[in-house]
RNA sequence: GCCUCAUUAGCUCAGUCGGUUAGAGCGGCGGACUGUUAAUCCGUAGGUCCAAGGUUCAAGUCCUUGAUGAGGCGCCA
């Protein structure tokens, strides 16, 4: 007989057939009741057992987390909770769960612990929500550029350009670490290594994707980036996915608006196909919230926060306008902030991009034209404004509530002598990136595009304070485990 | 990397001003009940108080150092 799965059975109720299920056991009550799980479904199976017909040595194996399937009759639910039921004719346990030993218990248990227990924390229901939730959110995003023409690309994970500033890199070698290789001239014989030359993990595979963008049009990337960054927040991983569109012939208006209708459409996805997942978060969120303290209550609820940023707009603004904002704010006139907005010119501190986000405008904020000095040096220089101290770029950061920096992103430098100029005055060797400067040499044209952390992604639709449970086996500073 | 806080039973936590035998809820185990919904009821076991050193007649409690965890900051997606 061919197993069906809890999700489908509950969806089609195909009342008084035979069915066979298998799970683990979420609970075990009164020496009768069976609550299924198969993950297919954030919903458990109630399954009954004639218990004075059972065998004890059957019984007593079922214990919570323990595998088993279930062979019997789908009925009409006599009891309330549930509109049907397996009336179970034969147990078979695959697999025991010994309680004393199994970590995970019945109860709420902290993220902390189980973070402790990853391989063990796909079981629980706020896992196994986030787990789902995470795939449909990816699945979103290919499904949103696919429908638009983007074309997916692989970029390289390793490489040998260091070159992009994006933060410390992941060295990959292959020399012997206990006798490494030198040159006469005591440095590091690369030349010796598996690739002939000095190689590290990817921060970013924007360069590569700018291309493709030059031939293929749409394009993006969805992949793993490392970051060898010793940071400890609840939004660093050392070991992270990011998607990264590129599009021809587009400038930073576009950017945006690609953004925008991006973060729209995939969390308008989850909360068409996750319904159920997220009303365990949600729940979950408001249990948490009672332990608070009434004025650090937040004033939405998990979906009504999702909703909010589908039906509203985000905000655009410049650096030099949201500077202006920062000056003549209250918190910074009452000397509330810890650092005082200066002026022009530096790069603003999370607790004012916080101020922006959550308080003065309460939704999604654009960033754009930021000091040509703090950002990257592929990002195309803006023309002098009235107005305007220094130079900008066009460059554009999302900054959502909760999270900070969800989308980096800027219209490139297509002009050949202004981005070697620029590559000069930041001592970016121009031999070492002449694949890039190709490019511009050859059929250049204005384009743009963006980073979307994932994770971050999954932290604002899931709720999850610490990205560090939104991705199955986090990696960060002293932590490598599973 | 910096700052703050924490570490007590399997889990979540309480432990007063340093005082004699370290507690609760949940979970586990045993039993009762048998249409339950994190079932309920009765009983029961369970402790290297993070580690090392120090102060003291006396340390879970105070001090020092370290480890681990959390939160904030920086780096950024």
């Amino acid at each position: 007989m061919r197993r069906t799965k809890i999700a489908e059975l509950l969806r089609t109720e195909p009342i008084d057939t035979e069915v066979l299920v298998k799970g683990w056991v979420k609970a075990f009550r009164n020496n009768q009741f069976i609550a299924l799980n198969d993950g297919s479904t954030p919903h458990n199976l109630q399954v009954v057992l004639d218990f004075e017909n059972t065998d004890p040595a059957v019984t007593d194996r079922i214990k919570f987390g323990a595998a088993i399937g279930a062979r019997g009759q789908l009925v009409e639910s006599q009891g309330k909770g549930q509109k049907v039921e397996v009336k179970a004719s034969e147990i078979i346990i695959y697999g025991d769960c010994n309680p004393e030993e199994f970590p995970l218990q019945p109860k709420r248990q902290s993220p902390e612990f189980l973070r402790e227990h990853a391989h063990l924390r796909f079981r629980t229901n706020t896992f196994a929500a986030v787990f789902r939730i995470r795939h449909a959110l990816a699945y979103a995003i290919h499904k949103f550029f696919n429908d638009k023409g983007f074309y997916h690309q692989h970029t390289p994970i390793i490489t040998a350009s260091d070159a992009e500033g994006a933060g410390e890199m992941f060295q990959v070698t292959t020399l012997p670490l206990h006798k490494i290789p030198r040159t006469e001239s005591d440095e590091i014989d690369f030349s010796q290594d598996f690739f002939g030359r000095a190689t590290n993990l990817t921060v970013s595979g924007q360069l590569e994707a700018e291309l493709a963008a030059l031939a293929l049009g749409e394009v993006y990337t969805f992949g793993p980036t490392f970051r060898a960054e010793n940071s400890n927040t609840t939004r660093h991983l050392a070991e992270f996915w990011m998607i990264e569109p590129e599009v021809a012939f587009a400038d930073l208006d576009d950017n945006m608006s690609l953004a925008e209708e991006m973060l729209q459409y995939v969390i308008r996805y989850a909360l068409e196909h996750c319904a159920d997942d997220l009303k365990i978060l949600e729940d979950r969120l408001i249990e948490e919230e009672k332990t608070k303290p009434q004025d650090q209550r937040s004033e939405m609820s998990l979906t009504e926060k999702l909703r909010f940023v589908i039906d509203n707009q985000f905000v655009r603004l410049t650096y030099t306008e949201a500077i202006d904002i920062l000056k003549n704010s209250s918190p910074n006139k009452k000397g509330k902030f810890q650092f005082p907005v200066e002026g022009w010119g530096t790069d603003l501190q999370s607790e004012h991009e916080r101020y922006l986000v959550e308080k003065h405008f309460k939704k999604p904020v654009i960033l754009t034209n930021y000091p040509a000095a703090i950002k990257a040096f592929y990002m195309r220089q803006d023309e002098a404004k009235e107005g305007v101290p220094g130079p900008t770029v066009a460059a554009m950061d999302i900054l959502f509530p909760g999270i900070g920096e969800i989308v980096g992103g800027s219209q490139r430098e297509e002009r050949l002598e202004k981005l070697q100029a620029r590559m000069k005055e930041m001592h970016i060797p121009e031999k070492e990136l002449y694949w890039y400067l190709d490019t511009r040499r050859f059929g250049s044209c204005p384009h743009a595009g963006f980073g979307l952390g994932f994770e971050r992604l999954v932290q604002f639709v899931t709720g999850m304070t610490n990205i560090r449970d939104v991705i199955a086996f986090p990696r960060y500073p002293g932590n490598a485990e599973f």
